[in-house]
DNA sequence: AGCTGGTCCTGATGGC
DNA sequence: TGCCATCAGGACCAGC
């Protein structure tokens, strides 16, 4: 479920609500979730107040006095807040106790992880499943001219590229389709056929893209974590992904879909060269 | 049975 | 040959 849109608007409920608040408590219910969940974790964190709440791709970055946790929701994850007594539903694998509330990490297909970096291991971008993602899509680092030197030589396709991560973080199965869509190329185009000038608009579909799904979320999602952590995300409107055989809302041609890498890509053949 | 929004890991391939 | 970067496929798991 979670892009990083979605990812970052959890980030902003998670900033408005527990920033500076003292964990009072932690249970870990499923040791396993894609990593096992440190044993050290409840005593890191408890008597602890995260100081600041970062996100970095789709990985959530708690950063405690004693170091980060980091937390990945993975394909089916969702942080929300549990009402007081509320029992536990399947799949509730992780609670840390504020005294605002139990915040509570319900993730059925287990891809999603809670990890622990300790402070003195060292700086956090040097963590290995941070140390070698791609650059913020919304940073300024990353537009038409970083993205055109960082495909040159690619053979892989432009969307496998976006997908893999390690040029431009956070865009995942259903944004690369949209942002694809919308600057006009064809997700199965090699990456290093793309121009100076498609990357320029790639980049700024990307960003475009991106921007308008967290706006989407965050001005529907008022108290956020607090209720239903997908509400935002099903308000989007898509312009091809999950609308194969459909009209494309631009040319009228019906949208395909094809597979790459096992993966599902819409696109209109007209719209898109 | 076959699909699903993520991404790490392994082993194969290819260029220098 | 060895080393590197790149690439494809498998793996994890539950729900619909």
């Amino acid at each position: 479920m979670p892009e990083l849109p979605e990812v970052e608007v959890v980030r902003r409920g998670l900033q408005a609500s527990v920033l500076n608040r003292t964990v009072r408590r932690v249970d870990v219910r499923a040791p396993m979730l894609r990593w096992p969940v440190p044993v050290e974790l409840p005593q890191r964190l408890t008597g602890g107040a995260p100081s600041a709440i970062e996100r970095r791709g789709k990985y959530l970055l708690l950063r405690f006095d004693a170091g980060w946790l980091i937390v990945h929701l993975g394909m089916s994850g969702s942080l929300r807040w549990a009402r007081a007594g509320q029992a536990l539903r399947a799949h509730d694998h992780f609670d840390i106790e504020f005294d605002a509330g139990v915040l509570r990490l319900n993730d059925p297909r287990r891809f999603g992880a809670v990890l622990w970096h300790d402070a003195a291991a060292g700086p956090l971008h040097a963590h290995p499943l941070l140390a070698s993602l791609g650059v913020e899509p919304l940073s300024p680092d990353f537009d038409g001219d970083m993205l055109y030197a960082a495909t040159r030589g690619r053979r892989v396709s432009i969307k496998q590229l976006l997908l893999a991560g390690t040029v431009v973080v956070g865009v995942g199965n259903i944004y690369a389709s949209e942002s694809l869509f919308r600057a006009g190329i064809r997700p199965t185009t090699p990456a290093h056929r793309v121009g100076p000038q498609r990357c320029r608009r790639l980049a700024g579909a990307i960003r475009d893209t991106l921007r308008a799904a967290i706006a989407a979320g965050g001005s529907t999602l008022r108290d956020f974590v607090s209720s239903d952590g997908q509400s935002g995300y099903f308000q989007l409107e898509c312009n091809v992904y999950d609308r194969a055989g459909q009209p494309c809302r631009v040319c009228g041609k019906p949208v395909r879909v094809t597979r790459q890498q096992q993966r599902a890509t819409y696109w209109c053949p007209t719209c898109q060269h």
